[in-house]
DNA sequence: TCCATTGACGTTTTT
DNA sequence: CGTCAATGGA
């Protein structure tokens, strides 16, 4: 068989991994390696060349981005139908397991997926009803506890807590949660994984069954698995199994949510003979920056071990702005972006790198007012839009009356005069009885408990929903969730909000329904046995959707580093590279470890750039409402100087707690200009707002504009033909 | 029941 | 400083 079309365009090293014969393989790939590639041309080749079936391949990403862009490439390269497939995220064939053997997994057949803010909102219900304090017991943290628990597989009765009174009481917690969620046939994102795991464990015929069946496994990413996901995998493979994994233990910057690098050794030990192959010629980025990269990462010490090179060009040094302060900072870089694009280049190749959230908003301010369309990664996606979640909500007490979590959402949405003291008596009684809050309100009006007002309330709701189950229960799915948003009169409930609050929700939910409309019963969800509503729901929870719906065409990108992994771009900025900000304060008071995972995210950050790369950090950064004076991170020391090019010339002023440091290359190259009568950082007498600071300038001759950072006046634009300063 | 003021807090995020 | 959630008065 001609195979030249699986082999022609790799190096010898991803020729290797995608032809290796041996069962079990862990490929290092490096940032912009092929990594991918690899991956899908060895799926091909198990196909193609050695004839496995597909059915005997499963495929598992992280996110659904990273599974749909597999499930395409692969269709591409096969030239045939990848349906047959199993590619997908760890949760969603989770879930799919957990659909076609609910039974044995011990679920009611019609469990529904409870996204993390549900399972918070509950667990603070758990908290309130167990007559706990909400400021020393956080829902947060009860979360974060039982989540990094079941990451680790661990039950309640798992757990040693004889000793710490803290611990027992979240596992009491937990326990609780538990009862809540096996009630109302509610099952959390880390549960899919947990009772995915627990499935196998405990039925060994299925196991075995999903063991022949399922013969190579390919896990992309890998030094992102927890526990749970590492033991899940380990279990499927048996004896039998041929597992090929690839990921990169240098960018393994999720290690706070439970992933865990040593999985990277640990494969290498666990299973039999496994063959290593590295991945270090890149594709993506110049010689400069690779090398910097290689520099910094090497200050790092439990590694596998790699070095990243390129064929191409060293290209232009990495350039370093110290910005006098936050503003100063986003100026820079907007003044950059603005060259770019008069440079005639795309917008969207361009990207501002953070390491907070928050650090967005500076950028943004400067990029509007230099009319640069951006784009702001992250956020609230479709379906975590809470008028979204409340139709939503409505829809899965049709499905599933049970559903506390839903049903607390929505009873008194919009009021239906079932008031917080109504509701609290229905919690009582289901506590009291062991009784989902939907049974309870039908035995509480059966008893006749509530006052006449609040009873009436209350059946009123119960009609509501089995009216709309009955009626609806034919209907097509696009046609169930219009009628549902308008017999709950929804709407109703948004009406008090300003009205462009208010029409951004009616639009929304205009888009739900469309969704709705338009969702076809995916062929792997119908042969797991599920109904069109069922799937409908599950997508909305597994995929919450694009962060935003609008087109994203030519924006200049925004977004912290951790968004940033798997991207790249050929203009990269990366702000604020401050000690404390990043690497981050917390993980420099933190234990070991943690500054090691900044280091990695450091990394991943500069290995996104292509042709040119920016750091900048502010030296006085207004944070918290007070100003600091910042130390540069220390990450920039630990590339080597003769990479980096200082691009502002230091103030004439000294600088406040700036560590000594040895001497780097400077230039004023690009920043000189000749009709400039005022060097950038000079100080300079106004005769209006006094004493200032000269931080940049724009335009040439008569149009010349100087901005100029006053000590007590602030930062102003000024005309300098008019502006009348004096040099100091 | 609703809005407005007050107060606490302040890494990173996917599923 | 800015955000979000909780509280309390109308």
């Amino acid at each position: 068989m001609d195979v030249s079309h699986l082999l022609d365009e790799l190096n010898e090293a991803q020729r290797e991994a995608v032809t290796a014969d041996s069962d079990h393989l862990l490929v290092l790939a490096g940032a912009g390696s092929g990594k991918t590639r690899v991956l899908i041309h060895r799926l091909a080749w198990l196909i193609q060349v050695e004839h496995a079936s597909p059915l005997s391949v499963l495929a598992v990403t992280f996110t659904n981005k990273a599974a749909g862009e597999m499930r395409e490439r692969a269709g591409k390269l096969l030239q045939v139908s990848t349906r047959p497939l199993w590619i997908g995220t760890f949760h969603g064939i989770a879930h799919r397991l957990l659909r076609m053997h609910w039974k044995e997994a011990g679920l009611p057949e019609e469990f529904q997926i409870l996204d993390s803010e549900d399972q918070q909102r509950l667990l603070r219900r758990i908290i309130r009803d167990e007559g706990m304090d909400e400021a020393h017991w956080p829902a947060r943290q009860a979360q974060w506890f039982i989540n990094a628990r079941k990451d680790e597989g661990e039950r309640p009765q798992h757990i040693d807590h004889l000793d710490h009174p803290a611990t027992a009481t979240w596992v009491q917690v937990y326990r609780r949660y538990e009862e809540y969620c096996k009630r109302g046939g509610l099952v959390d994102f880390a549960e899919l994984l947990l009772r995915a795991h627990e499935l196998w464990l405990e039925s060994p015929p299925l196991l075995d069954h999903y063991r022949k069946r399922l013969r190579h496994l390919l896990v992309d990413e890998f030094q992102d698995t927890n526990a749970i996901q590492y033991a899940w995998v380990r279990m499927l493979a048996g004896d039998t199994g041929r597992v090929f994994v690839v990921g990169d233990d240098d960018q393994s910057i999720y290690g706070w949510r439970g992933a865990r690098v040593e999985n990277v050794q640990h494969f290498v030990r666990d299973f039999p003979d496994v063959r290593t192959v590295r991945l270090e010629q890149n594709y993506r980025s110049t010689g400069n920056i690779l090398q910097a990269a290689n520099a910094l990462i090497a200050h790092n010490e439990a590694r596998m071990g790699k070095e990243l090179w390129t064929a191409g060009p060293k290209g232009a040094p990495i350039r370093l702005y110290a910005a006098f302060n936050e503003q100063d900072e986003a100026r820079f870089v907007v003044d950059q972006l603005r060259q770019w694009l008069d440079h005639g280049r795309r917008a969207d190749d361009a990207a501002v790198l953070y390491r907070t959230t928050a650090q967005s908003r500076l950028f943004e301010e400067y990029l509007l007012r230099a009319n640069i369309p951006y784009r702001v990664y992250g956020g609230q996606r479709f379906f975590e839009r809470t008028e979204v979640k409340d139709a939503l909500a409505y829809l899965r007490l049709l499905h599933n009356p049970n559903d506390d979590a839903a049903l607390e959402r929505v009873i008194n949405k919009p009021t239906r005069a079932i008031g917080e003291k109504t509701v609290s008596q229905l919690r009582e009684q289901a506590r009291e009885s062991g009784l989902t809050l939907w049974q309870a309100a039908g035995a509480c009006v059966a008893q006749g408990t509530f006052a006449t007002r609040a009873g009436t309330a209350v059946s009123a709701f119960i009609r509501l929903v089995e009216g709309m189950r009955d009626r609806m229960q034919d209907w097509a799915l696009g046609n169930q969730m219009q009628g549902v948003i308008d017999e709950s009169r929804l709407v109703d409930h948004y009406e008090k909000e300003p009205r462009e609050r208010m029409e951004t929700r009616i639009e929304n939910l205009r888009e739900l329904v469309n969704a709705a409309d338009a969702f076809i019963l995916p062929q792997e969800d119908a042969d797991a046995g599920l109904t069109e509503l069922q799937s409908f729901l599950s997508h909305a929870a597994l995929e919450a959707g694009e962060t935003q719906g609008e087109s994203w065409d030519d924006c200049v990108q925004l977004m912290t580093m951790h968004s940033a992994k798997g991207l790249e771009f050929p203009l990269v900025f990366i702000a604020g590279m401050e000690d404390g900000l990043f690497p981050h304060q917390r993980s420099l008071e933190e234990a070991s470890g943690r500054l090691e995972e900044e280091r990695r995210l450091c990394y991943v950050g500069m290995t996104r750039a292509r042709e040119q790369l920016y750091l900048s950090y502010a030296e006085i950064r207004r944070m918290h409402g007070s100003e600091n004076f910042c130390r540069p991170s220390r990450f920039i020391d630990e590339m080597p100087a003769g990479l980096v090019e200082e691009i502002r010339p230091r103030m004439a002023t000294s600088r406040p707690y700036r560590s000594a440091q040895p001497a780097r290359q400077r230039t004023s190259s690009n920043l000189t200009d000749s009709s400039w009568p005022f060097k950038l950082g000079q100080v300079v007498l106004h005769p209006k707002f006094g004493e200032g600071t000269v931080m940049a300038f724009e335009g040439s001759g008569e149009h010349t504009r100087v901005h100029v950072n006053f000590r007590d006046a602030g930062a102003k634009w000024l005309v300098l033909a008019y502006a009348n300063l004096q040099a100091r």
